[in-house]
DNA sequence: ACAAATTTAGACAGGCTTGTCCAATTCGTC
DNA sequence: GACGAATTGGACAAGCCTGTCTAAATTTGT
């Protein structure tokens, strides 16, 4: 285990891991107290070091603050793009499959921990920090709806839609599903599962009546109108 | 001029006015600072008053705080209720009665300064205050929801909707007519007339689409099912 | 014009926070 | 076991902020 290169010793193990831990402190405490009420000697006792290690670290507050934001921007978007891979470009059931994953979407994304401290930060201290958090819009956000409009525009192709705009139709299905959880958010608390649920379930159903298939043979219709 | 009432002359004139003036000041430095980071100093500065004034009005920081948020919830309550009066109720063009409606709603009462703030006071110290803002949310949204619901449902009972939860439609429709803006609001800008405008006609139509009259006399093929 | 109330500017103590410095200690590695 | 790097705890100066106090100036009502 000591001689040469050994399978899981880096040379900064417990640095790295240590510094890992004052930014989850940090985010932590920048979250609850906001920039100017975050206490670095709270932000060390939280992560378990002396203060003196996050200067060494970090340097100051600010430079603090800014690993922060883009450590939590990273992990979020590395989230969301691996949940929008699991959309269901070929559903069996389209509003099962569009629930589920809307489902996981909140659950993996918007309302875990990363989710939950960045959106507070950029809301908190989004005037302070433009560019900062410029960018973190361009990665987030405008990635997020494009991957997710190029989706919705597959399944139009393939016939399950009917859809105008699918750049509209992905910013609309990620306001109809979240529709019931806007107050929840606001006041930074965490939604259950059966809120979630439910705001997925009627948020995909608006969705579908409105983006239903319309172009399609009359017979079918009448077959659908009968069902 | 002094004998008597006089045309204008309140007992407390300038001294009410100041006091007004030193809770807008003071909405405004808690909004750009924070609770932690504002500055008694900067407040009375931006009123126009002295520090001593501030104190002798309000106490402390902390009644201060409670003051505004108060005064600011009041307000936009008013606001929202105002404009909910102006909801179509027998529409002549019922996309563009919507749309003209959500516009109102957005402009009055969600991006104007007194929604901005309040909003975002609420995102960034909710959880310091719970009673303060729970009060605020059963007085605010709880109500705004309830009243919306029932102008849907009177919409929807009128032949003009087909709604099954009056309560999830009201909510969808404020998620939908602001989906746009969503980004906008969080980093705390003031979108555009025109963005305001995209994303209630955007909105409107997709809930129009979703909601529209299903069970109509007047198309054949539904004739035919009816029979 | 007079008297009362309000406002002002400034000084002030007390407390808290940031960021630095340093000696002692612990930890990881050879 | 020994060496060097990292960590610790504490002391420290400097600055900022809150909240109070005072005496002078201003405004208000009569």
């Amino acid at each position: 285990m000591k001689p040469g290169v050994s399978p899981d010793t880096f040379p900064p193990r417990s640095h790295e891991a240590k510094r890992v831990s004052v930014v989850d402190a940090a985010a932590s405490v920048f979250c609850r107290e906001g920039y100017a009420g975050a206490n670095i000697d709270l932000i060390a006792a939280e992560a378990g070091v002396s203060r003196q290690t996050v200067y060494n670290h970090h340097g100051d507050k600010e430079k603090l603050f800014v690993a922060v934001v883009r450590d939590l921007t990273e992990r979020c978007n590395a989230g969301i793009f691996a949940t929008i891979a699991s959309f269901p470009d070929q559903p069996t059931d389209l509003e099962a499959d569009l629930v589920a994953f809307a489902v996981r979407m909140n659950r993996n994304c918007i309302c875990n921990r990363d989710g939950r401290f960045l959106r507070k930060l950029i809301q908190a201290e989004g005037g302070r920090y433009p560019e900062l958090f410029a960018e973190w819009r361009e990665q987030g956000p405008g990635r997020t709806w494009s991957a997710l409009a190029a989706r919705f525009a597959r399944l139009a192709f393939a016939g399950h839609l009917s859809i105008g705009d699918p750049d509209v139709a992905a910013r609309q299905f990620l306001a109809l599903v979240n529709a019931e959880l806007q107050i929840t958010f606001m006041l930074g608390g965490v939604p259950t599962e059966e809120e979630v649920l439910r705001s997925a379930t009627n948020g995909v159903r608006t969705f579908l009546s409105a983006f239903a298939r319309k172009k399609s043979p009359a017979g079918k219709q009448a077959a659908l109108v009968h069902a």
